[in-house]
DNA sequence: CCCTTATTTCAATATTCGTTGAAATATGGA
DNA sequence: TCCATATTTCAACGAATATTGAAATAAGGG
């Protein structure tokens, strides 16, 4: 990962309601998120959630797909992971001080529901 | 770690120049650097750079001392740590889905001349 | 005490950020 | 087609950010 793309996606968590949106995206697992479940759940109005929608995927930590009138939001482990990294590398003097923490989904969802 | 000290210390690293000036505190090791050394090495201005290093002083992310003219800034280690056992208990559900990164100092340094 | 060095403080400024309300777009169903 | 739902787009606004230049503070040396 680029120092580029670390700075997007620090300053993409570095918000209150986006560190939220993220970590509820993370724990829904693959299956993701509609917008209206995550204002939902969050107390949020959706057209402010459509900006931290737009700032989280600007820096790659999430993704969308249409469903119907819904739009799915994923948490993008790869490059939760690839921060994870670029941090532990570079708080040693450029050599990773310990293995690189990794992030997977909590579990396979059984497609419930959404 | 709390998620109000997370949001502080990732909106620290967020900036170019911030995560420059912390890489560059961390390879420095416990000895640290002087204000004027490191806005030598990353050509800032001085007062430029007393604005963030008291942002990542607030996040709790650097640590400061007067030795005689000079301030020097040392990397706290410790809360890197604590946010990144922070990010990794909160990619996976709250579950830690890996061994918590850890970032310890790259080699103890030998009194060199600052 | 005066002078130089090292760093901070302060005021000003342009930029970016986060929220709000109103309007627009997209989709599915009657 | 008409309507309701889901979400985005847009303009506006106050608040926070990052940088600059000038002045102030702190410490050491003559």
């Amino acid at each position: 990962m680029e120092k580029t793309d670390a700075v997007s996606a620090l300053g993409a968590l570095a918000q209150d309601n986006r560190l939220d949106v993220f970590r509820l995206l993370v724990q829904a697992g693959p299956d993701g998120l509609s917008a209206g479940a995550v204002a939902e759940a969050l107390g949020l109005a959706p057209n402010s959630l459509t900006f931290h929608f737009d700032r989280l995927r600007a820096a790659g930590l999430i993704a969308v797909r249409r469903d119907g009138r819904s739009m799915i939001y994923t948490a993008q482990y790869e490059q939760m992971n690839a921060l994870l990294a670029f941090l532990t590398e570079n708080c040693c003097g450029g050599v990773s001080c310990a293995p690189a923490a990794e992030c997977k989904p909590a579990r396979k969802r059984k497609s419930e529901i959404a």
